[in-house]
DNA sequence: TCTGGGGTCCTTACCCTG
DNA sequence: TCTGCAGGGTAAGGACCC
């Protein structure tokens, strides 16, 4: 699912089976979405088939089966544009609590092959196989172990890099799909990345991959013999640096098996740009009330409410405010994105999309009691758990904080 | 052609403090 | 009291990833 699948060249590689040393597995699972929908419809297989929204006028592919990538459909286009690509493709609406479940088994394979496991998505994780030599074998044959338990235990193909470095494996892991395996030795690491195009390059995106041509780069061997002060300067000394590393496979990140979030935030496109504001401060407090939910069901509070705005033309905005006490209360973020949102002074603008989000996240049993306890958030506070007890017990959908139920948008169909 | 939703990280600017 | 500077915190925007 990730944008270097769609620019990788073309071909089969193979750089010997040399895995001295090549401690580092990256798992990629073959067009997620789409091989878990295909468990459930399997006269499906072999069709072009695109998870996305198959209802309404906004939305992008989700995930394509490699018979609708090969009629130019990839993730993250627009449906309109992947149904005028491949009309004949069946279209199907993601399912994503299936999807975490798949994802949960297939990760608890990977858990007993080893317990450091960095999880990247519900699709790929990094394994750092060095303690399981002993048990298991060489890091080659721990991939192919990997390879057919997947398949044979999940019923879902995916494809496996092992190298010395995490950056390296999950390029490889990109070269070798679908359904393949790709060692690279340690000594022919360079030979393998020099010839890729910047874009294979972790954090060169559109934009600077375009910077890069500017300056008349184009394959990772342009990039490791530019100075590195010509780096960063044209793209900033992180980035400067960091793409030259790369370059020379030099990356020194371990696999981390947990990193606690950072945010957490829920967005929301409509189905109609609006500039009716009751509506949008319904949305902003059924956002906000989610987030809550969120924070309360993972233990954590946050100190930051942002607020995003994304205009008719995609103009994005964001604006934030950090509060005195951490919070984990929907009323609390709805009151202060609503503010920031109020503060913009917008009458007419007409609005696409609006997320709220809580930053600077800590654990809330960390967090001083007296400061959640302060009166009046306590009783707002416990009012938002006994909601979450009646969901737990009836649903998500059995209640609903008073504003975000403010009822049909009058310009769509929500 | 017309762009979702959930995130992370970096850069720049500004303010405050010592 | 004023000025310059460094460093931390905060805010905003942008690029990128899956």
């Amino acid at each position: 699912m990730s944008r270097s699948q769609v620019r990788r060249p073309r071909g089969r590689v193979d750089f010997g089976g040399d895995d001295t040393g090549c401690t580092i597995v990256h798992v990629d699972m073959d067009a997620f979405y789409a091989s878990v929908e295909l468990l459930e419809y399997p006269d499906l297989v072999g069709k072009p088939v695109i998870i996305g929204a198959s209802t309404g006028n906004r939305g992008v592919v989700l995930s394509a089966t490699y018979e609708a990538r090969a009629l130019g459909v990839h993730s993250a286009m627009p449906m309109s544009r992947a149904r005028r690509l491949a009309p004949q493709a069946v279209v199907l609406p993601p399912h994503h609590a299936r999807y975490a479940e798949v994802s949960r088994a297939v990760m608890s394979i990977f858990d007993s092959i080893t317990p450091i496991v960095e999880p990247l998505s519900l699709d790929e994780a990094f394994l750092d196989v060095a303690g399981a030599r002993r048990r298991l074998g060489r890091p080659g044959a721990i991939a192919s172990l990997i390879r057919s338990r997947v398949r044979d235990e999940v019923g879902i193909t995916c494809s496996v890099g092992v190298a010395s470095t995490k950056f390296v494996a999950k390029l490889a892991s990109t070269r070798s799909k679908p359904d393949g395996l790709l060692i690279i030795p340690t000594d022919k690491v360079i030979e393998f990345l020099h010839p890729l195009p910047v874009g294979s390059l972790w954090g060169v995106g559109e934009k600077t991959e375009q910077q890069l041509d500017r300056l008349g780069l184009q394959t990772v061997a342009d990039i490791a013999t530019t100075p590195l002060a010509t780096l960063e300067r044209a793209l900033g000394q992180a980035q400067g640096r960091h793409l030259h590393d790369l370059s020379w496979g030099r990356d020194l990140r371990a696999v981390v098996p947990h990193e606690p979030d950072k945010s957490i935030g829920n967005e929301e496109t409509f189905d109609v740009d609006t500039d009716d504001h009751e509506w949008i401060r319904s949305r902003i407090a059924g956002l906000a009330d989610h987030v809550g939910q969120r924070m309360r069901r993972g233990g954590i509070v946050g100190r930051t409410v942002a607020l995003k705005v994304r205009f008719a033309d995609f103009t994005t905005i964001t604006r934030s405010r950090t509060l005195e006490v951490p919070t984990d209360v929907g009323a609390d973020i709805y009151a202060t994105a609503w503010a920031l949102f109020e503060a913009l002074g917008l009458q007419r603008a007409r609005i696409r999309l609006v997320g709220v989000r809580l930053e600077g996240l800590s654990e809330a049993d960390e967090t001083p009691a007296q400061l959640l306890l302060d009166a009046p958030e306590h009783g707002r506070r416990d009012a938002e758990v006994a909601m979450d007890r009646l969901r737990q017990r009836y649903g998500p959908g059995a209640v609903r904080p008073g504003r975000s139920s403010l009822g049909e948008h009058p310009a769509g169909d929500r």
